[in-house]
RNA sequence: GCGGGCGUGGCGGAAUGGUAGACGCAUGGGACUUAAACUCCCUGGGGCUGAAGCCCGUGCGGGUUCGAGUCCCGCCGCCCGCACCA
């Protein structure tokens, strides 16, 4: 019988589903608990979905043959504003719009045979969900990890709404295409900076986290030593005696040349109110957003104010004050001073106004005259390890590095009592107040009498009005009839409802614990989360690196400090793998010599400005390849081909895995997705791979049909079976199943090669049948049958190596000759590195190139190779 | 702009500082077939060469080392994040 994935991994999924067979449990066996990150309810699977869940697929079904009791869950990030958009878009609301989705992608993720346990499956957005999340969010509130405080947004003018920094291009609205306004609203705040040390300190103890998400989460914390001083006002107005300033670099304090203001700054604000020209710079600032990224990539410019500051170490030098719109108020002081010999953007902004360059310090043993000189036309920015001289130094010895330079100067200001070291963290609170509809609502009221009060816990959950509609602009909650009236839980008079939600990352932030008792009353159960916590393996984008997992980190200490997990899972997963996107061709009609939009390929600047062109992207099954090119099906007309990029619907290179299982089958798709490109490497979806990968399945089930004749034996293909083990072990232990499938393919090459028949070929095809069990469990399931295997593979233990088959007593060394490849030398493997050298001096190559001259050195490495230096 | 990462044949990629290109795809040749498809076997970085062999080759330019794809310095290109996308 033919290989038929489409009847077997029908056939299979049922005898797992019926042997219950995914179904995790609290037992004797050591846990194991894997994760993938749970999707957002988007509409329909995408390749994305099959690689991610597939990698998590191969370390669940592994660790259970290991014999770990495995918990392997699956949900949906299910709040969020795409369900909102679709409903202003095209009607409809977004809780049916989104359970909608997640019965569809539920259907469609089920024929992928993932070993899931259905059974604790769940969405954000589920009523018992928002429950014990506001729950959690009381607890916080109680233990003091949550406040209010005004912040700034990007207010919308026209749509009446807050806008998402997406949602804001080139500083207008998306939709409405007005200028965006910064606003301040007063919001909910967890305090994650109470954690700042700690999250950053606890890094080093996550060993299994990649370095590069440690690096990118210990920078984003930002810890910082520096100076916090003040300057005092020359010309300001009342109550502005003094600016607090907080630099890194109180070393360059000679260098001064100006301080800057965010426009956000409190004196900054005072000024505008009476200065038309001041007010007129603020608004345009203000224009950019709220967005650090859009600041920072803005244009640097400034205003002076005409107030003055006394330098704290001359009071008869006068600094000017300027309003600056890249200074930000959420960082340090909101106040700067700019010191441009020795900083990029301090430069830039100095040359633009004309403010003076001093240098503070120069290369070894430059004078002040040559310092200046050096730093007139590029700012000089050594390591602060780097020993440099200061000319214009006023603590600290004249050679030094910054390092210690900067400590000298905090020194001297203590000790002349103008200003304090200080340690600062560049992490700030996490806002978590969206002004939005479809997200889980803030279980707190707003009281006359008694003020801001948590909603009693009795009363939970707050759950969101059902009849609402969109196609007004604003918050529905904020308009709805009746849901903002609320009684005070405290006073028992009239109250009126929070409106704001919260935060989708404040979903995210715990839903690994719920996992772990998902149906409980309570938030976590105590035995459930004990057993089950830590998650041993985290499974995601990259993308993710540093806001949900440090927010993760931050909700796991929050929930231990109020008792909903126990001390040891304070870092809630133990290891982690950021695996990379699937990518795809991109097929576009466009005139030629056209240049394509937003590909960076534009060949023609000219015409891209001259004639706006609007491309039409097709689908990979529209098009057809030839051996000139790529042509649309439909037409005949040839196509231009841009190279791989992220899936995305709107360039249309999207291969739907729907599609793919139909004609396929699953095994296929998840074969693929773990072949050839490393698992945190992209993956370049092609057609040739698919065959491919199809192709090999089959002639795997071929292999297995194919009994032979007799009981033959073939020790070779033992060993290699042996080898094969040990190899896919290692292969998937280190998240490398690339190189698995590599190590599957040649166990297969030497099937077909053997001459091996009846049970020890079964045998072998066993061990094939096990090993790729986790990636490919139905055909696995069908091999394993066919070669007599007992009861369902699922149940049957990993293989393991027999180390007796894996040693060789002969070893093949390749000699080096001046670090060049010249020949090779077989040698015992045990043989004494002494006799080695003999041999290789004998080695008729090795006396060619020696010319009879004695070897200058000689470097044998045991079991690996030889050098000799003529 | 700032922070992090990546770059190896025609393509995806392999290589504890130790034989660069495992394994797969594409290509070319052959077998099977009336023919094709399927399947199987061989070939498979570039150059010189009949062959043995030699030279070049891991984005670019330097450096460390007996030996560098791997480590260090400086560039170029692409990707991810930048706090209200998820």
């Amino acid at each position: 019988m033919p290989y038929d994935p489409a009847h077997s991994e029908k056939r299979w999924q049922e005898a797992w589903e019926k042997a219950g067979s995914f179904r995790a449990v609290r037992d004797e066996r050591p846990k194991y608990y894997v994760l993938e990150m749970f999707p957002y309810p988007s509409g329909r699977i995408h390749m994305g979905h099959v690689r991610n869940y597939t990698m998590g697929d191969v370390v669940a079904r592994y660790k259970r043959a290991q014999g770990f009791s495995v918990l392997h869950p699956m949900g949906w990030d299910a709040f969020g504003m795409p369900a909102e958009n679709a409903a202003m878009e095209q009607g409809g609301h977004p809780r049916d719009w989104t359970y909608g989705n997640i019965a569809t992608m539920r259907d469609q993720l089920k024929p992928l045979g993932l070993s899931i346990d259905w059974s604790r499956e769940f969405a954000t957005c589920d009523d018992d969900y928002v429950a014990q999340q506001q729950a959690l969010f009381l607890d916080f509130l109680d233990a003091g990890l949550i406040y209010r405080k005004n912040a700034v947004v990007n207010w919308d003018p026209v749509d009446m709404t807050v806008l998402a920094n997406e949602q804001v291009i080139d500083g207008k609205g998306w939709r409405s295409n007005a200028p965006v306004e910064r606003r301040e609203l007063t919001q909910w705040f967890f305090r994650i900076s109470n954690y700042s040390e700690e999250l950053l300190e606890a890094l080093e103890t996550l060993k299994g986290w990649p370095e590069k998400v440690r690096l990118m989460q210990a920078n984003w914390i930002g810890r910082s030593r520096g100076l916090q001083f003040r300057f005092d006002t020359v010309n300001a107005p009342d109550g502005f005696d003094r600016i607090e300033v907080y630099t890194t670099r109180p070393d360059t304090l000679m260098g001064a040349s100006f301080v800057a203001l965010s426009p956000d700054h409190p004196l900054a604000k005072a000024l505008e109110a009476g200065d038309a020209r001041l007010d007129a710079f603020a608004a345009e600032a203000r224009k950019i957003g709220t967005s650090e990224e859009a600041l920072e990539k803005a244009e640097k410019v400034g205003i002076d104010t005409g107030i003055r500051v006394r330098h704290p170490l001359d009071p008869n030098w006068e600094l000017p004050v300027w309003i600056a719109n890249f200074v930000l108020m959420d960082y340090g002081t909101g106040a700067i001073f700019g010191s441009p010999a020795h900083d990029q953007r301090d430069h830039d902004f100095a040359r633009r106004y004309g403010l003076p360059i001093r240098a503070t310090f120069g290369k070894p043993g430059m004078t002040e005259a040559e310092a200046d000189a050096f730093v007139a036309d590029e700012p000089y920015v050594p390591l602060k390890s780097e020993t440099v001289t200061y000319v214009r130094g006023f603590s600290g010895k004249r050679d030094q590095t910054g390092e210690a330079a900067v400590d000298a100067a905090i020194q001297h200001a203590a000790t002349q009592g103008y200003g304090e070291g200080v340690t600062k963290f560049r992490l700030r609170d996490w806002g978590i107040s969206r002004q939005r509809y479809w997200g889980c609502p803030i279980p707190v009221v707003h009281c006359e009498s008694c003020g801001t009060v948590p909603e009693a816990k009795q009363n939970l959950p707050v759950l969101l009005p059902r009849d609402v509609s969109f196609d007004v602009p604003g918050n529905p909650l904020d308009r709805h009839p009746t849901w903002r009236q609320a009684t005070c839980p405290k006073c028992g008079g009239q109250a009126r409802r929070e409106t704001d939600t919260m935060d989708t990352f404040v979903d995210s932030s715990w839903y690994y614990a719920r996992f772990t008792a998902p149906h409980a009353a309570t938030p976590t159960l105590r035995e459930d989360a004990d057993y089950w916590m830590n998650v041993d393996q985290y499974i995601g984008g990259i993308e993710h690196a540093i806001l949900h997992l440090l927010y993760s980190r931050f909700f796991a200490r929050a929930m231990v400090k109020t008792g909903h997990l126990p001390e040891t899972a304070k870092e809630p997963f133990d290891a982690l793998f950021t695996q990379g996107m699937v990518t795809h061709e991109i097929y576009v009609d466009r005139p030629k010599g056209a240049p394509v939009f937003g590909t960076g390929l534009a060949a023609d600047q000219e015409l891209a400005e001259s004639k706006p062109y609007r491309p039409t992207y097709y689908l990979p099954e529209e098009v057809e390849r030839r051996e000139n090119g790529v042509f649309l099906r439909a037409t005949g007309e040839q196509l231009d081909v841009i190279p791989s990029a992220k899936m995305s619907k709107s360039k249309k290179n999207v291969v739907d895995p729907v599609n793919i299982v139909q004609s396929f089958g699953a095994d296929t798709a998840r074969w693929f997705m773990l072949s050839d490109s490393p698992p945190e490497r992209d993956v370049e979806w092609t057609a040739a791979g698919a065959e491919a990968a199809a192709k090999f399945l089959s002639r795997v089930h071929r292999l297995a049909e194919d009994k032979g004749a007799g009981d033959r034996e073939d020790a070779d293909l033992m060993r290699a079976a042996h080898r094969a083990i040990d190899e896919v072990t290692r292969a998937i232990e280190g998240f490398a199943f690339n190189k698995a499938v590599a190590k599957l393919y040649e166990l297969a090459n030497a099937v077909s090669k053997s001459s091996a028949s009846g049970e020890p070929r079964r045998a072998v095809l066993r061990i094939m049948a096990a090993l790729m069990g986790p990636m490919v469990p139905h055909l696995a399931e069908d091999v394993w049958a066919l070669a007599g295997g007992e009861g369902l593979l699922v149940d049957a233990p990993w293989p393991k190596a027999d180390p007796a088959l894996l040693v060789s007593n002969e070893v093949t060394l390749p000699i080096q000759i001046n670090g060049k490849r010249r020949g090779e030398i077989t040698v015992p493997a045990d043989m004494a590195q002494a006799e080695v050298e003999q041999a290789v001096l004998a080695d008729e190559t090795v006396q060619r190139f020696l010319n009879g001259q004695p070897p200058r050195k000689l470097i044998v490495v045991p079991g690996r190779i030889v050098n000799v230096v003529a």
